[in-house]
DNA sequence: AGAGGTGGTG
DNA sequence: CATGCACCACCTCT
């Protein structure tokens, strides 16, 4: 395509007076649409130092030394970030977000961000997240040099040219590549989707920014007491296993050392298959529990609080920024092919419920004077699945009862009542693994292993299952059927999701036609509970700055939102943080209620 | 460095 | 022949 720039020598300006930056803002106050970039000593908005922004045009990159010039002087530039009459284009513009936010005071409003369009425009058919030189290789088959980036790391002298080049050409790309990816988002009707995740990234920035507060000390606590437990089966268990070993060496202080690395997979199957005689495919937890014998009760319980440990101890505490005191994980809003976000360096997704010896989330507590709400959508997935299908006894079921005990008592005859979780709590067990099972387009012989029954009966119950639920088959099988046709799956919001359909003669055809299958079956109802979350943070976003609340959105697990808002306003915050939640789930969903009930409190449960 | 096993969450 | 979705962290082994 026909650039207006030249890649080997890109036409930028370095600013470094503020009578010149004055000039420039005027000049870029005539652009409808701006490009920017920063570059920075460091990944980390708090202890990172800001050395250069670049607001760009689609001929000429505007580099201002931000060592030199405080940005947070001059009104027109806080202008052009905030005013939504200009659109900004950005590559992963949560970063600058950040770095503008916390040393120049500005938020960025109404984005372009060429990495949240390629991830809409590609979901599911790359593992990560596309770099801009991928972006300009493809779109412009221009080859970025990248070398410079590791340059600006701990820097602390005076900008080269080479820097400056880089930095120039880094925002210059970001329009042609713009240019592409909105026809392409025209062409797929995502438009919606892609202005959504623009929105979105606003939220995710501050979320960040703001992070969770976290009881260090508790934690301690808790890690202490598992170390504990766990150092005691660790000991039983060598104890146990030592006549196999004829080990009886003494270590350099006196121990008795051990006989096997108990976390060790390879002297596992060992000591199961050739010491104790007991065959096992593998040592997964679920083989283990079939085993009568003292060691596998002994290793079942220190993988318990090892597991534990090592996961979640002094890793996520070393995590705590240093700055603020508080964790600041790292949210992916397209981190999972579904829509779905991803969270790293601490997942926060992944802190284990509380439990008597473990209460983790009783360590997430809001700051002195605040009140975490947290709200969390109600049975999402069952009733997404209603809806979409149109399914009449499911929508009745996840309207007027609990979902699972109904379910259960149509396929195993029972009446109905609300005590029926109470009555025959091994029904609605198995009913409930069938309600997920199916949503994961799991099969007979699989839900008869998990609910313990033969493969035959397994067969019985999901055609049972099926004969009540008739449109949700066929629902189900509509999606499984377009994917493995057209390529892809859509959400009712018009999220896609691609696959990679395999050629009739690849020896594993059927294989990959069932997995993707299996996963567009899912698509329609994890992404759907992506989208409606999604909406739910921009609205909540939204009101916290209009009612001027002192508040904010520290995460969010799937389908629950968490905010830390001054005690004072707590409560009447959760009424419109629940009045959100449910608004944002009825914009897709027509036919059943959404439910969502806040929780006011000082720990993260609910 | 990457793969595989294991296990935490929704 | 195998057949439940979506992730991330930690461990060991190669």
């Amino acid at each position: 395509m026909e650039l207006k720039f030249d890649p080997q020598n890109p036409k930028y300006e370095f600013i470094t007076t503020g009578s010149r930056a004055e000039e420039v803002l005027k000049i870029l106050a005539n652009e409808k649409i701006i490009a920017v970039d920063v570059e920075t000593t460091d990944l980390n908005p708090y202890t990172g130092t800001l050395l250069l922004v670049q607001l760009g045009t689609p001929e000429i990159s505007y580099v201002f030394d931000a060592r030199e010039i405080n940005l947070c002087d001059f009104p027109l530039y806080k202008e052009l970030l905030e005013n939504p009459k200009y659109l900004k284009i950005l590559q992963n513009a949560k970063f600058d977000y950040q770095f503008i936010k916390l040393k120049t005071g500005s938020q960025i409003i109404n984005i372009f961000d060429t990495m949240l369009a390629e991830g809409v425009l590609t979901a599911g058919l790359r593992g990560r997240n596309a770099g801009l030189k991928e972006l300009a290789s493809t779109y412009l088959g221009v080859d970025m040099e990248k070398a410079t980036r590791k340059t600006f790391y701990g820097y602390t002298g005076k900008i080269t040219e080479d820097q400056l080049i880089y930095s120039g050409l880094d925002i210059l790309v970001l329009f042609p590549i713009f240019e592409e990816q909105m026809k392409r988002l025209q062409a797929e009707k995502l438009v919606n989707i892609a202005k959504l995740e623009f929105a979105v990234t606003r939220v995710v920035a501050e979320m960040e920014i703001r992070g969770v507060y976290i009881n260090v000390d508790k934690w301690k606590e808790i890690i202490a007491s598992l170390q504990k437990k766990r150092d005691s089966y660790a000991r039983q268990l060598q104890e146990a296993i030592r006549p196999y070993y004829n080990n009886t060496q003494s270590d350099l202080f006196g121990n008795v050392s051990d006989c096997i690395n108990i976390n060790s997979q390879t002297q596992l199957m060992d000591l199961f298959n050739n010491k104790l005689n007991i065959s096992v495919p593998s040592t997964g937890d679920a083989i283990l529990a079939t085993i009568d014998h003292p060691v596998a009760k002994l290793l079942r319980d220190y993988r318990g609080y090892e597991k534990l440990i090592s996961a979640f101890g002094d890793t996520l505490l070393a995590k705590v920024n240093k700055v603020t005191g508080r964790l600041h994980p790292d949210f992916m809003q397209l981190g999972a092919a579904t829509g779905r976000f991803s969270c790293s360096n601490p997942n926060l997704q992944q802190i284990p419920r509380n439990s008597e010896e473990a209460p983790f989330r009783q360590c997430f507590t809001p700051a002195p004077g605040y009140k975490l709400v947290v709200t969390d959508y109600s049975s999402m997935e069952m009733r997404v699945l209603a809806d979409l299908s149109g399914d009449e006894r499911l929508i009745q079921a996840v309207s007027d009862a609990d979902v699972h005990s109904f379910t259960a008592a149509l396929m195993f005859g029972k009446e109905y009542s609300p005590d029926f979780k109470k009555k025959y709590p091994d029904l609605r067990q198995a009913a409930k693994a069938i309600n997920f099972g199916l949503m994961y387009g799991m099969g007979a012989s699989s839900l008869a292993r998990q609910i313990n029954v033969t493969p035959e009966v397994g067969q019985e119950y999901m055609d049972k299952y099926f004969a009540n639920f008739p449109s949700v088959r066929k629902f189900l099988e509509g999606y499984a059927t377009h994917a493995v046709k057209f390529g892809w799956s859509a959400t009712p919001a018009g999220r896609k999701r691609w696959y990679h359909v395999p050629d009739k003669t690849d020896p594993d055809y059927k294989k990959k036609i069932a997995q993707i299958g299996r996963e567009a079956k899912n698509h329609p109802i994890q992404g759907t509970n992506a989208d409606v979350t999604k909406y739910a943070l921009v609205f909540l976003h939204e009101r916290l700055k209009k009612e001027g609340v002192d508040g904010f959105v520290t995460h969010t697990v799937h389908d629950e939102v968490v905010c830390e808002v001054r005690a004072d306003q707590a409560e009447d915050w959760a009424q419109i943080q629940q009045y959100e939640m449910v608004r944002a789930g009825e914009l897709i969903l027509k036919k059943v209620p959404v439910k969502s009930d806040p929780f006011v409190g000082d720990v993260w449960e609910h």
